[in-house]
DNA sequence: CGGGATCCGTCGGGATACTG
DNA sequence: CAGTATCCCGACGGATCCCG
């Protein structure tokens, strides 16, 4: 797994980019990451914050995060239990980076709709 | 917008970021995106650049990045016929994150793997 | 309340071969 | 060189039921 440090810096940018989607490309990591914000949160008020995730992809994504370190858990044993979750410290690290991502798609997304109809109708013309 | 800065903003980054996934949530858009970098670079190239990529996937990538308007197609009728690909403005703009990604994983990167084992380990042990 | 276990569909994406 | 066309598989993820 040695890597040679002098190959074209997009070699190693590629490995990097590929460690970041194998963590939080699937479907429902970002919006648990944006969802839990800086406080720490219950299982169930992060279902009722995410517009559609069930109970399952919900458990899933955050075991996944746990075991990334990006997500922190805390059971208290009372009755009912109680379980919270919060970000760690890389895990808030990432979510500002997150935030980066939410705000360029929400400058640009008029444009990238627009281009879509654009490409669109080219492509129907062509048919 | 509104000031009812009571409705959860949580409810908004969530579409937000889906919009975010569904366009550069899949296996290869950060890793084209990242390859392109700020020179127009012709197919070829980039299917070098990006280790473990196929043409297929490639193209597809590409005409999904171009109906975002993230990337501009320029062809060149020469023979052979010469294909460029080169970032929009949009397209910068969004690389300065995703490099903002990577760098997240290039600082973090240890200890999301040290967590890793970590997890794995307790888990182990509970079996 | 916060899960785990199971069943099952879909679709992303890989391999391969062909075209202009 | 750049792109299209098929075939096909496995994982991601949804629904549902059960548990401490």
């Amino acid at each position: 797994m040695g890597n040679e440090a002098n190959l074209e810096p997009m070699l190693r940018a590629n490995g990097i980019a590929r460690q970041v989607i194998d963590h939080i490309g699937d479907k429902w990591s970002l919006l648990v990451i944006a969802a839990l914000g800086y406080e720490a949160q219950r299982f169930s008020r992060l279902k009722a914050r995410i517009e559609g995730i069930n109970q399952r992809m919900l458990t899933r994504t955050l075991r996944a995060l746990e075991r990334d370190g990006i997500v922190e858990r805390n059971v208290y044993p009372t009755s009912p239990p109680r379980v919270e979750y919060v970000l760690t410290r890389i895990g808030r690290d990432l979510s500002v980076t997150v935030t980066g991502l939410c705000e360029w798609a929400r400058r640009n997304l008029d444009e990238v709709e627009a281009s879509q109809r654009l490409f669109d109708e080219r492509s129907a013309k062509e048919m």
